[in-house]
DNA sequence: CGGCATCCTACGAGATACTG
DNA sequence: CAGTATCTCGTAGGATGCCG
């Protein structure tokens, strides 16, 4: 996603958070899982790079939906887990997958496949 | 927004559908203001280009999210509107809108000025 | 008027290697 | 183990010009 869009709307910066390729497979992990450290959520979520798990991570945290907790040992071991907005957001998102689901059932978002249809 | 999961998830389908930059502008202009010809869209959206309103609009056709009602006429005449699923889907985000506008207040978004804090 | 086709750019993200 | 730094590449998106 681009960056466009200059003061407008709260919903932007929302949709920004929310909105990135692996960020609500882990909001769903740390949703499921509970906390996570931070090499089992990139098991969790496969193919995602440190790069972007610690770019994502570091937005939910600036905005406040998953916390951080570092542990200052020699290995050090963090720990990520969802905030009160974390769950909040859970619950909106729950609706929004709901909706998700029924659309798919109804082919809202079939891909125009190509050969078959 | 890239294109990296393959099958996984409808919310993913979901959220591409509402997540492109000017979508939810779109989405809102159209429950606000009613159905509204392309022109109309374009100059209440401003910034949008041409080719980045047909293609969002597209892809809301395409998902039923709005219609499009095309006048054959000599300078043609398109006027997009809301469906059912656009409704359901304003809903949602009138939740989420409400959630955004809270964290917001709360300072969730703030960008981490730089100078400041 | 509506909307493709084209070109061009910039950011987002993958992969890899390195550090505390 | 948990990141950061760097490099590259793909693609989404802005601008423009043309067509039905």
């Amino acid at each position: 996603m681009k960056t466009v869009l200059p003061p407008s709307c709260p919903m932007e910066s929302l949709l920004r958070v929310i909105t990135g390729p692996w960020t609500i497979y882990i909001l769903w992990v740390l949703s499921e899982q509970g906390p996570q450290r931070f090499g089992a959520i990139k098991r969790l979520v496969p193919g995602i790079s440190t790069r972007v798990l610690t770019e994502r991570l570091r937005m939910l945290e600036h905005s406040g939906v998953v916390w951080r907790e570092q542990a200052m040992t020699i290995p050090p071991a963090v720990t990520y887990g969802l905030t009160e907005r974390g769950a909040e957001l859970r619950g909106v998102l729950d609706k929004l997958g709901a909706i998700a689901r029924r659309w798919e059932a109804e082919g809202a978002f079939a891909k125009a496949s190509p050969a078959a249809e």
